[in-house]
DNA sequence: GCTGAAATCTACGTTAG
DNA sequence: CTAACGTAGATTTCAGC
């Protein structure tokens, strides 16, 4: 899924008092704790945190519920990022190389960058060959792919959506 | 939290059939679907769809169920990309700094490269003015730290895992 | 907007194929 | 390993504060 555009959004400003950001971390951290114990947590009844939780998800605050999944059980234990600068001259094409890159199997993240280079991919592999593959199938291969530079990652870790440390 | 260690680990390996996949590939979509539902689409009695959800879970196939949270929603609204090169005396201390980064609020992703950046670090922040001002506090004052390169992030998508997209 | 109780539905252990 | 049954408990609606 995508990122809400990041600007003129919200028509009415998101206001969160200390009981939704409690609710927020709590599922972030564990989305399938049952409502009751939820609203025993952060101190509300169990159908007023219902509701809450309601809000959360129809004002967007809480974009989906997903389960994480170990990718090497998949069998991609390699993941690499990798940068890429388009061509002056083809800088239109961004969009369309953006939805072939995310039709991929390979395509964990891709990022829109400002600088000096385009886009960052990131991507889970079976081993290096696997990635080389990868980018000459779908990047060296595009004449409006001016240059691309491939970094392995040795460890991978992401945190809790900032903001909600306090509340935990 | 992180990624497990990307070698030498499964015991037993880990062998996922159609159902398997099928499976994981609706709970990363929505981890909240009711066991009958998911039973039904996956095409075995709930009691077996139970039985599986539960292993996958124990075999660290799933490693949790997470709430993806909108960060606009709490005020953070611009992303940014920071590479860091560690001074080549100072290698030893990459765990400590990784450590230290990761309890900033503002760190949402950290990679851990090869090649010539030795990091990578995701940012979620209020405005420019946030990131220059955590550049120069976690990053800039640490005399370990060689250089860094702060990018921003315009637009960020996420994709589902590899190895799922051909059993949706 | 919050609370508490009633009705519906789900999760999950047990039994059996 | 998979399917069916039964119970305990959760979710969700609704009336009242």
């Amino acid at each position: 899924m995508t990122d809400l555009p990041q600007i003129s959004e919200q028509p009415e400003p998101i206001v969160l008092d200390a009981i939704d950001r409690a609710i927020i971390a709590r599922l972030h951290d564990n989305a399938r704790i049952p409502n009751i114990d939820l609203a025993r947590e952060v101190g509300v009844s169990p159908s007023t945190c219902l509701a809450r939780v309601r809000s959360l998800r129809e004002r967007g605050v809480i974009i989906r519920y997903t389960a994480e999944i170990n990718p090497a059980a998949l069998g991609y234990t390699l993941q690499a990022l990798i940068s890429v600068r388009i061509r002056p001259g083809a800088r239109h094409l961004m969009e369309q190389i953006s939805d072939e890159l995310r039709t991929e199997p390979e395509v964990a993240q891709l990022f829109f960058l400002g600088g000096s280079e385009d886009f960052l991919i990131h991507v889970r592999v079976r081993d290096s060959a696997h990635v080389r593959q990868f980018v000459l199938k779908n990047l060296s291969a595009n004449p409006a792919v001016a240059l691309t530079e491939t970094n392995l990652v040795f460890e991978h870790h992401t945190a809790l959506s900032a903001g909600l440390r306090t509340v935990l």
